[in-house]
DNA sequence: TCAATCACG
DNA sequence: ACGTACGTGATTGAG
């Protein structure tokens, strides 16, 4: 429930709130084929005001600007004129929602001439002035203009589920300005859905960083001379627009209408005729998720049957150092752990849960002091050394701040369910809880004893299905379990960065863009927007008239990527202009102006690793993204540089080679690949001998580079197009280069095949160590969707197995690292800090690196015993980019 | 929100 | 004839 203190009137923004549902559900219809798309949206939505904002007053704003001529167009001709009308299907919805609201008892506010938006703002300040509370339903974000100490917007997301309130403070954290800013931070950043132009050439960024320097849009035209050159010129020339879009962008209210407070009192609903409508309505799922004062009606109780209910003990929250004293451990079989955190970036501790067998302790730990906490944690996991949780990674990186020792991992429920099924779309305790459980688990309102039991549940579920499945059940215990401490540690730890060293480099690369900006604009004959790839295709082609043949084509214009610019080389000298610009500015973008912002007081960046995400059992990584830091280019492995160890520490980095190809020739069984691995011989060069039936001293320079590109495309699934597309090989070529490998590699030819077999005959492919993928789209008869499938069947073993060993030989290396010896008062305890699928990066004391690199390597290359050696390179630095 | 682009293995 | 190399994440512009 949203917290209240006086009345409440919700105003629901009609149309956008039907709109959503009309998108998200568009083949909703009844029997007879009606559709209800739209009243579904309408009515999820409506339940969720009753359920969760407690409503005094209720009433629904209309859009109604039929003749379209309104005041604001006057300012700007094209105003909104983009906009599509919506197809048939949409207004025969109207007279359901009609019917419907009349269940509810809401009256429909419209106006000619009046957008919701403004009936809305009308209604809102009347509220305001008798003291009411105003919270605004509503997809549509111009509506946080209206928002400040007494109107609230509750913003609907994507779908209908994702929903955020705001208020100031929350506003403010969320986008770092004021409510008050708002509006004119659209006046510069504008809004191409409504047709509000902002200032040319000043996006998101631009906008933010201009208003939170000089406040007001007054305040940043009064000091245009503190700002860069190549700005304030793009200020200047969008001076009236700027101003124009805050015309437009600003909700009047002013509209003639009245609040009557008698006629929109929200408290008057029907509880039958609403479950009368949903039925006719064919709202099955709805029905039975009325809110419980709804359900509970005697003629309403009759009808819905309760879903299966979760065994929910008795709860305790411990507030204070005093109480948590007195607590006693409870004894019995297992500990559920479930914490939960607070705050953006930090991830602080707000509470602790402790599923016992028949009770449930929770931990304030905004109230209870640290040393208490870790002292009772302590003995907790003294008495239970295994817990299951959801999600124990995010909880352990939260208690590493305690200082305390981690248990180990009996079950994680959030990797179990990815591990049964990777194709589920969300992993929510919520969503698992109704699809698993049968269970509807409200996370909002639920206590954290229906948390615990729920995890239980799960954990009971996802235990049976495991047991039948012996090889994943293993996998689970040796390697998936015991990687979630190793990757708690190493996001808690994070990567020192040098925010000077990336500021400075900033700067060089700021003047190098500029320099770039001016040749292409020169090139062009015109100024236009480098990064918009629509822009740069008229550019190139319509006004420069480059060479079109063979050029990709995409939805809108010729396709302006990489590749295909390479192919337009020579022909001008803009091309090598733009393949620089992009780069730089991408890398400026994306790492040397980002990174420095998300370091902590230590000036250490965490990132999160991900373990449900990706289909083969990779990690991934996310914000940041530290596994695609560049390297390839020049530039790129300067900003690797700005990844440094602690003063008086080393990084040693430690990286599997030809992992992926190593893998495949043992699980091809393919004894001349595990040959030539096992004597040593360069791969590459053996495969161009081969194809091109040389001896290997008469492998050239490119036969090599050509033979590379198979090796590592053969195991993609590539086609003669694609590898043409790599090498510079005609067709012909390419399709003859890659049979005559695969008479070479019949062995490998013979796996790939089983596994496409295979995918189709049991709908899944699997790894070495039983970690699965399913793959439901190998039946699909969608051509390209198919082949896709088949291509990722033949990948997923090799890049899966390659994961499995990597987390495997994580786990040994940190177990190491633990026990690593370290000088009393002088040393340090090593750390494993990153992973980038192949390689990993421990950061030590410098006298202690050589030891480590060689224990890396030794621990790394004897991980898992398999018919091909595997070869791990080490290597020592101060830096990142060192390595 | 989606598509295009490009960073990594 | 299809459409053309697997797996990710972040940023940007456009509708």
């Amino acid at each position: 429930m949203v917290p209240k203190t006086g009345k409440r009137l919700v105003i629901i923004d009609g149309k956008s709130v039907f709109y959503r549902g009309y998108y998200a559900m568009p083949n909703l219809s009844t029997k007879d084929g009606t559709p209800t798309g739209g009243v579904y949206g309408f009515a999820v939505m409506a339940l969720e005001v009753i359920k969760r904002l407690d409503p005094d007053y209720v009433c629904v704003a209309w859009d109604k600007p039929k003749t379209n001529i309104r005041k604001r167009l006057a300012l700007y001709p094209s105003y909104k004129s983009g906009r599509k009308s919506p197809p048939e299907d949409f207004y025969a919805q109207i007279p359901l929602l009609h019917d419907l609201l009349d269940a509810f008892g809401w009256p429909l506010y419209e106006l000619d001439d009046y957008e919701a938006d403004d009936i809305m703002g009308a209604l809102s300040v009347q509220a305001t002035k008798k003291g009411i509370e105003t919270l605004l339903v509503t997809s549509d974000m111009d509506m946080l203009q209206l928002v400040d100490g007494s109107v609230k917007v509750y913003a609907l997301k994507t779908g209908l589920s994702n929903i955020e309130l705001f208020h100031p403070e929350s506003f403010e954290e969320k986008y770092g300005i004021k409510v008050e800013q708002f509006l004119d931070y659209k006046a510069l950043m504008g809004d191409s859905s409504d047709s509000i132009p902002g200032v040319p050439g000043i996006g998101k960024k631009g906008a933010l960083e201009l208003l939170t320097q000089f406040k007001t849009l007054d305040g940043i035209y009064e000091n245009l001379s503190l700002t860069k050159d190549s700005l304030a010129k793009k200020l200047i020339a969008g001076k009236d627009l700027a101003y124009l879009s805050k015309k437009l962008a600003s909700i009047w209210t002013d509209a003639p209408i009245k609040l009557d407070l008698s006629e929109v009192d929200g408290r008057h609903y029907k509880p039958e005729k609403i479950a009368a409508q949903l039925e006719k309505l064919e709202f099955r799922t709805l029905l039975r998720q009325l809110p419980e004062h709804i359900q509970n009606d005697p003629e309403m109780l009759k009808k819905n049957a309760k879903p299966a209910s979760l065994k929910v003990g008795k709860m305790h929250t411990i507030s204070s150092d005093d109480e948590l004293g007195n607590v006693a451990i409870p004894k019995g079989k297992q500990l559920i752990l479930y914490t939960e955190l607070q705050g953006g970036r930090t991830k602080t501790l707000e509470r602790i849960v402790l599923g016992f067998d028949e009770q449930t302790i929770v931990l304030d730990a905004t109230t209870i002091s640290n040393s208490s906490l870790k002292n009772f944690l302590a003995t907790c996991f003294m008495a239970y050394p295994e817990v299951v949780g959801y999600d124990l990674k995010a909880s352990f990186r939260a208690l590493l701040s305690l200082d305390v020792a981690l248990p180990t991992v009996l079950h994680d429920v959030f990797i179990g369910a990815f591990l049964l099924n990777s194709l589920r779309r969300e992993q929510t305790l919520d969503e698992l809880a109704s699809t698993d459980l049968r269970a509807h688990l409200d996370l909002s309102e639920a206590t954290a004893a229906d948390v615990v039991a729920v995890i239980r549940g799960l954990y009971e579920h996802q235990a049976k299905e495991m047991d039948s499945l012996t090889k994943m059940k293993k996998l689970a215990e040796k390697v998936e379990w015991p990687v979630i401490p190793v990757l708690a540690r190493m996001e808690y730890e994070g990567i020192r960065l040098d925010t000077q060293y990336l500021h400075l480099m900033s700067k060089q690369v700021e003047g190098l863009i500029t320099d770039l900006e001016k040749q292409i604009y020169r090139f062009a004959d015109h100024e236009f927007n480098i990064a918009s790839p629509a822009q740069l295709a008229d550019v190139l082609f319509k006004e420069l008239k480059l060479d079109t043949t063979g050029i990709k084509k995409g939805k809108t214009a010729y396709s302006t990527a990489a590749s295909e610019l390479d192919k337009l080389r020579g022909s001008h000298p803009i091309i090598d202009m733009i393949t620089q610009y992009r780069e730089v500015v991408k890398l400026k973008n994306t790492y040397i102006d980002t990174l420095p912002e998300l370091v902590d007081e230590q000036s250490r960046i965490h990132t999160t690793y991900n373990l449900t995400v990706a289909q083969t059992g990779r990690l991934s990584s996310t914000d940041p993204n530290l596994q695609n830091i560049p390297v390839r280019s020049d530039l790129g492995k300067k900003i690797r540089t700005a990844f440094i160890a602690d003063e008086g520490k080393s990084f040693v980095s430690a990286d599997y080679s030809q992992f992926e190809l190593r893998l495949a020739a043992v699980m091809a069984g393919d004894q001349k690949m595990i040959d030539a691995f096992n004597r040593g011989i360069d791969i590459h060069t053996m495969t161009a001998a081969q194809v091109y039936d040389r001896d290997p001293e008469d492998v050239t320079k490119s036969m090599r580079r050509d033979a590379k590109v198979i090796n590592f495309g053969v195991l993609y699934g590539m086609s003669p197009h694609g590898l043409s597309a790599a090498t510079g090989m005609t067709y012909a070529q390419s399709k003859q280069f890659i049979d005559k490998y695969f008479e070479v590699r019949g062995p490998l030819l013979e796996y790939l095949k089983k596994l496409e077999t295979k995918a189709r005959k049991d709908g899944f492919v699997e790894t070495l160590f039983g970690r699965r993928r399913p793959m439901p789209d190998i039946h699909s008869s969608n051509f390209a969707v198919r082949s896709a499938a088949e291509r990722a069947a033949k990948n997923m073993p090799i890049q899966g197995t390659e994961a499995d060993l990597m987390k495997m030989a994580m786990i040994a290396v940190q177990k190491k690292l633990d026990s690593w010896p370290i000088k009393q008062g002088v040393g340090s305890r090593p750390k494993q800090l990153l992973q980038v699928h192949d390689s990993i990066l421990v950061e030590c004391d410098t006298h202690d690196a050589k030891k480590i690199a060689s224990m890396l390597k030794d621990v790394m290359e004897q991980v898992y015993k398999l018919d091909v050696r595997l070869d791990v390179d080490v290597s020592i630095g101060e830096n990142w980019g060192k390595l």
